[in-house]
DNA sequence: TTTAGCACTCTCAAGGTGAGAGTGCTAAAA
DNA sequence: TTTTAGCACTCTCACCTTGAGAGTGCTAAA
């Protein structure tokens, strides 16, 4: 399928129009709204070319045309332009990320909200994470009784905290002390070595290295670890989701994280970081995403941390505008994490 | 204004049925679904009564009732009957947080996926926290380069994480010195204590007080931690909210976390653990809720944690199952906060 | 190859209509 | 005094019709 530079052109502005009115769109509207040098008649018939290639589509006989998800898909395959964001929104944003406060996690937050707000859509950010989780250091602090607080830091400065109950209460120092013997074994050894060491240890130590032991088995097995979303009220304001039937589906699958994770997992995951992945219309078997579109990037450091972000619109999305922001908040994303938790 | 018993019972019924239907409710339906003793007319009667005391309202001339604000506040506050969860309910629900993860957290989403599931609505949860953030432990943990992870560890069990730059790179053993004597310091000291110790550090140490004290304000600010939120498409499926803005506007609430937090601290701080507060239709202020109802209740040990869970739902509320739901729930977390997080 | 012209189709908003549900009032019954 | 039957009245809602408007495809001329 090749098409003319004026079917192109016809494409990409009933998309555009389309886009900006949520209407489907007439041959003589087109006319007229962008003065074309041709007649409503000529535009017509590319439009009845265009809707044999199932780029176009009339939701009834005798209405204007709307793009169909294979529409979209050719323009966000060949007709985008990488425009980049203008100046002073860049600016904007880059502005607010150096006036947080140095931490992570006021980065990941800035950025679901900064992508929500630009896009009008929703967003969503995982936290940087390494590829496996490398065990860095154990802590163990007493509180109370029996109850103390174990730790666990990951190289990648991922932190999980557990309370776990002693069969008698421990002082302090001698926690210390088996958690300053753990965090040696574990941080330079394999996990052959570490269980050959495990003979060593008193029966104390050994009940918290086992409970550490199936904690890390824990966060191996979830691939992101926190997720920020933002901004999903804003999908409610789209006319196509006023049936707040499609909403729900939608926004469902954001809440359940078991299904989010999922999505990651099946398209990020295999993406590079700085590249981009177009999903439309629940592309790939995401059923509950019909009405949607998203639009994923990696993040970070492909050999060390890489976390993922994204925006969840409807369909009728500005595709151009939300590519690039998404592209250009991936990439602050990228020099932030890279000047400052580089392994 | 004193009710009859009649009235009372028309008025619960009433509210039933609206409950049921989200229909406006008629006299002869209501007499004849509940086979009532009494003739459609006298219904009416007692119709009129109530809607001259403001407890009901007539959408148009010749529609059936529909409660006010007043009325449910009315049925709220004299006619529900504490019935109390199913057994089998209770018990449903206390297997799930015995059989979880031995873990806050992990608690703490439960709680909110429970209240969101058994009402149907969205639901709130707060992580449970010490009146007054007391600190516990400092760590200091090297990674690569100058950048160091500093991990704060509170009474409660709260951790802050974040990572800091250092001027030039420091060796793992001098920071868990400077860690251990920081954390001597702190513990047994107020403030001001601290404050004329300082002069005793080294130059880095005093940097990485500034930046400890200066963690520790800004954990001390805000009212609550972690907030859990679940179940907000629920919200989507109710009638009253196929208008998306309405929705919207709602679980915009839940999406700031700004008023979110103003919501909780206005309301539930000053309620005591075991009570409940019941906000119908935006009461006190919140206009952004004039089309929600809010269940909250505080749970924890009101010495030492204390943490808040609710429910938001629609003006038309089964007002007693919530309720029920949210006490159970609450008391269930605050047996496992006392049982496991005991200062 | 493009365009003017035309007959045709379809939606959508507006107006009209009748069934149904509900009301308040009144006068009779309990 | 309280309750109820009866009745006239009101209002909504679903349904239909209708005409304007927008859009189309086709044909024949430019």
């Amino acid at each position: 399928m090749q098409l003319s530079d004026r079917q192109k052109l016809i494409l990409t502005l009933i998309i555009h129009e389309h886009i900006r009115t949520a209407q489907p769109v007439g041959s003589k509207s087109l006319v007229d709204k962008y003065n074309l040098a041709m007649s409503s008649a000529t535009v017509r018939n590319e439009m009845a070319a265009l809707t044999d290639y199932e780029l176009l589509r009339q939701p009834h006989t005798s209405a204007g045309r709307v793009p169909t998800e294979e529409g979209y898909r050719y323009f966000v395959g060949h007709l985008v332009q990488q425009s980049g964001l203008p100046t002073t929104t860049r600016r904007t944003i880059t502005h607010q990320f150096y006036q947080s406060r140095q931490d992570i996690e006021q980065w990941l937050k800035l950025a679901a909200s900064v992508l929500a707000n630009q896009s009008q859509a929703a967003s969503l950010v995982t936290a940087p994470r390494a590829e496996k989780a490398i065990f860095k250091h154990l802590e163990l602090i007493a509180t109370r009784g029996r109850q103390v607080l174990m730790v666990i830091v990951f190289m990648d400065g991922d932190i999980r905290q557990q309370f776990i109950s002693l069969a008698e209460p421990v002082p302090q120092e001698r926690l210390s002390q088996i958690a300053g013997r753990l965090t040696e074994m574990c941080a330079r050894g394999d996990t052959d070595k570490v269980a050959r060491f495990r003979g060593q240890l008193d029966s104390l130590g050994q009940d918290i290295l086992d409970i550490l032991l199936a904690e890390m088995a824990l966060v191996e097995k979830s691939a992101t670890g926190e997720i920020y979303l933002d901004g999903m009220t804003n999908v409610l304001s789209e006319p196509e989701f006023s049936e707040s039937d499609e909403a729900r589906q939608a926004l469902h699958v954001l809440e359940e994280r078991a299904l989010l994770e999922n999505l990651l997992v099946s398209t990020v995951m295999n993406t590079d970081v700085g590249g981009i992945q177009v999903l439309i219309g629940g592309e790939g078997g995401w059923d509950e995403l019909r009405q949607c579109s998203v639009v994923l990037a990696r993040y970070g450091d492909p050999n060390s941390l890489t976390g993922s972000i994204g925006v969840l619109g409807p369909i009728r999305m500005p595709y151009d505008r939300t590519i690039s922001t998404v592209r250009f908040v991936a990439n602050v994303l990228s020099d932030l994490v890279s000047d400052t938790l580089a392994v």
